[in-house]
DNA sequence: CTACAATCTCTAGTGACTAGAGGAGCAAGC
DNA sequence: GCTTGCTCCTCTAGTCACTAGAGATTGTAG
């Protein structure tokens, strides 16, 4: 009888995704249910591995969960055209361009609140101040 | 009998915190309980306000909750050195400048994505490929 | 009289996990 | 033989910062 399939804690290590987290994609119905051993223990083929793999740097990329469940329906199915794929990920794309602007003029304000810091006292600390006074904020967030 | 204090609806209209937000904020402490009226509704004074548009505007800069309760007691003792409030604010920047960089690497690895996209079938789909083999890309997220 | 708007309290749901309780099987070391 | 430690199992509850909804009260406008 040849072993299939690694059990979950290998299967963590080779993916880098954590064992609970492992078995919470399996209880959202993201990854397939292995196969169980007769001790009633997962066991992932390669098949299960890939998918895996696919899921982790799908969420590295800020995919959400039910993005990569289309992505991962796409892929099971070779044949359909790429347009929803790319869709997807254009929309991700651009979400990405958006948190970047928004947090570039965070960035500018933060940086003019700790710039004007004269390290003195609270009561005239430039921090609290611009916090307390959003009229002295450049961008309109 | 003087009105001291407006209702918590135009409370929120003003500071831009929704209804329930501001209840949440005092539950979890972050706003005194104001006064109330003789029915038992809320009623917001100057300073209430002021210490909502504080929280508010801290929110709209990323500072978590905890890190606003630090701000805001700092607020309250106006003697005290300007360090600790200067900390908390590098500590955000950093983490904007952080989050920035690595968004950055992300756009450049989904313009990629994208830019391979010949929109074909999924067969041939770089989107997906890319998804699925990690050592394609550029950055080692 | 009825509809509505605004307020109140309380509970539960969101997303994507993470932590912990409580239990079983198996090997190595004493 | 017994303990320790490792991996695995299930199930529940906690995280963060809200958000949504149920069900009740009060006041006002038509």
């Amino acid at each position: 009888m040849i072993q299939q399939g690694v059990p979950i804690g290998e299967a963590a290590r080779f993916s880098g995704v954590k064992v609970p987290t492992i078995r919470y994609y399996e209880q959202i119905g993201l990854l397939p249910a292995p196969l169980r051993s007769e001790r009633n223990r997962r066991h992932y083929d390669d098949s299960d591995l890939r998918r895996l793999a696919f899921i982790r740097h799908a969420r590295e990329l800020g995919f959400e969960v039910n993005a990569i469940r289309t992505l991962l329906a796409l892929q099971d199915d070779p044949n359909q055209s790429c347009a929803e794929a790319d869709f997807v990920a254009r929309a991700r794309l651009m979400e990405v361009e958006q948190r970047i602007a928004s947090l570039t003029a965070l960035k500018a304000e933060l940086e003019r609140m700790v710039s004007g810091c004269a390290h003195g006292k609270i009561a005239e600390c430039r921090v609290i101040e611009v916090l307390a006074d959003h009229g002295q904020c450049q961008h309109h967030h």
